[in-house]
DNA sequence: ATCTTTTGTTCAATCAGTGGACGGAAAACT
DNA sequence: AGTTTTCCGTCCACTGATTGAACAAAAGAT
């Protein structure tokens, strides 16, 4: 019998077991049919749950199912980039239902990312039907954010983005509820498949980022900078290639795009999307295949360190099978028998950080607390 | 105004607050006059709290502060080593009382060592005045233990140790709430100094264990191995020494008290107690170096990788001043700046494990819900 | 001796929830 | 078509926890 103290843990239990019947309400919860009968008439009122389809023959009257209020409820996400911003509607499922992408340069500052965007996310929410109800908005940035103000930290490089001006911004705007988080975590929260797996979520484009989930949440660390792998110096082969961090050795100026573009320029290797193309290459093959196995060596630390279920790569360069096969091999040879995770390609891809916003606000906005906040007031 | 919901919340709340006066808690928690004195009185009749000393004058009558009733409270807490068990009696913060040690192997099967160790904590308890109160067991054990049963799992090298046997055969003697834990992630938790720290805390002896604690939590994983960072391979200086796994080149092999002392048994060092006392010869100091460097760099993408406030070095080898300071050295070159953490040794030494359970135990049997059940039954 | 503050007690009022009982609704069964 | 079965909403008396407020006692300050 599940302990239901609230109606915000009654939606709770509606929303995990996917609806049930009034009937198996009162059988789970063991609840008086009086109070089951107000609650409902509550949540109702709120929009938050209503009566859904008949349920099958029992040789009696139908039960009829009480679903979750999902009808119409949007996320708005916005996936802040170097160079883009990609902004969708999704539902709270983290399916994407419209999208915009713009180009623009983050190092621009606030003004010249946010205001775009959020017209751009406006049009996108006008674009909805008349029932559409937004729930909340959720951001994704390449900068450490402090967990409990959703506040972006003054990070290295990133100037004129003071901190909490995202979301008095986004916030100022809508008057909805906004949560920010860093865009390899929140990718990390989209690739996971159960708030019991253990995942690490590797994404390899031009630099290198990780999110790690623990119990369906994002590991954060002392600084709020737990799995940012890049810049730890790795006994790669030598020399030491120096690091745009000023830093020599570190794994991203063995491993990450920019790296691969600078030492295949002289070969005309200009973007991402040349190496890609070229990756059948002999020479971009090689060195594909040594920037895997450098990563592949610190991530057997990584994977030795949190013991994950699984190990997802993405990025452009992350999900190459050369890529792939390369790090797998190297974490499954350098990792002790029990502790080896699955490792493989993203099949998400770019809509990992969309449904990991949406996991995360949707997450927020209908917490047990929350819903009892809104049924209270 | 803290949310004060139940017996359990409130004693929470005297708990963290060390004692606050019943006009404090009114002001504290909002509640009524008359809900306070019937709560405190039925806390006072479980045992829960107690009427302390007298506050600083006000003006008018002194107020009497409440206390968490840990008078007389005790927890037995038994460390179970590959050579040795060390049974404690501690109080509530995890301050040892009383003492014992025996020695026997583990590779005995756990009648060998539990009926001795049961009976010599038998003994000790015996040896508190008549107004000990024991609350709890705590059990360190060097394997892997699941976290929802307490239960010991099959790990390779533990024959005749079953799943279950330990808290079955703890829990029959006593009658005690009995709280299984992991050595390395006992000696985190008692190593670690609050709640909010992240800590990654290692022991360096025979073997190489660590336990990784974040947010007062342990880090467990998918197959329960979080942090058993002794069989990473690691890049560490050619030919790559065979581990006792099987495999090779892992940490362990080139770094554990064992791996040294099988790299100088030729010069007549047998234990660690003399590599401990060679220390100062040049031949036994260049090897602890080495052992450090290469420690310290599977320690970077570790810390890299969880982003820990400090990194505590135990064991007898991990506490020598050249192992910490090559261990912080090699760390500190291969971290960014932003994720130095503090490397120091432990300050505890073999008391962090009892103090570790000790807080195990106390948290599990003063949870709130647990002292809910407590008032309730 | 008087004032101030803390603490304990009592009591009516409130409120959420319980446990039935009853009846209507809707479908299955005969 | 009528009967049975199951589901669902409503009503109501009752319980138990909590509140709010008043009053009194306790204990030290002034």
């Amino acid at each position: 019998m599940t302990v239901v103290a609230s109606h915000g843990a009654l939606v709770a239990l509606v929303r995990e077991r996917g609806g049930l019947s009034r009937a198996q309400l009162l059988e789970e919860t063991g609840m008086s049919r009086g109070t089951l009968v107000t609650r409902l008439d509550a949540l109702t009122r709120n929009g938050l749950v209503y009566e859904g389809e008949s349920l099958g023959a029992t040789g009696g009257r139908r039960a009829r199912r009480i679903r979750f209020d999902d009808r119409g409820r949007v996320v708005l996400t916005v996936d802040i980039g170097q160079t883009h911003v990609r902004v969708s509607v999704t539902d709270l499922a983290g399916t994407e239902l419209r999208f915009a992408e713009l180009r623009c340069r983050l190092t621009d500052g606030p003004d010249a990312v946010l205001g775009p965007a959020l017209d751009a996310a406006d049009a996108l929410l006008a674009g909805g039907g008349p029932g559409e109800r937004p729930a909340g908005v959720g951001i994704g940035i390449p900068a450490a954010v402090d967990p409990a103000t959703g506040m972006v930290l003054p990070v290295t490089p990133l100037p004129g983005w003071a901190p909490g001006v995202v979301v008095a911004t986004v916030g100022r705007r809508w008057g909805l509820p906004v949560v920010v988080e860093n865009d390899a975590r929140a990718a990390a929260v989209g690739e996971s498949r159960s708030d019991d797996e253990t995942l690490v979520a590797v994404k390899v484009a031009t630099g290198i980022g990780c999110g790690i989930v623990v119990g369906g949440d994002v590991m954060r660390g002392a600084a709020g900078i737990a799995g940012d792998i890049g810049h730890v110096r790795v006994g790669g082969p030598a020399p030491e290639p120096v690091c745009r961090c000023g830093r020599h050795g570190c794994l991203a100026a063995y491993s990450s795009g920019r790296a691969l573009l600078g030492r295949l320029g002289g070969d005309g290797y200009r973007t991402l999307d040349d190496l890609v193309a070229g990756s059948g290459r002999p020479r971009v093959g090689a060195e594909l295949a040594a920037a895997a196995d450098v990563l592949g060596a610190a991530l057997a630390t990584t994977v030795t360190t949190v013991n994950p279920h699984r190990v997802v790569l993405g990025g452009v360069l992350g999900e190459l099978p050369a890529v792939v096969d390369g790090v797998r091999t190297r974490i499954l040879d350098a990792v002790s028998e029990r502790a080896r995770p699955v490792v493989e390609a993203s099949t998400l891809g770019p809509r990992a950080i969309p449904l990991g916003l949406a996991r995360l606000v949707a997450r927020t906005v209908f917490a047990p607390e929350a819903v009892d906040r809104l049924v209270a007031g």
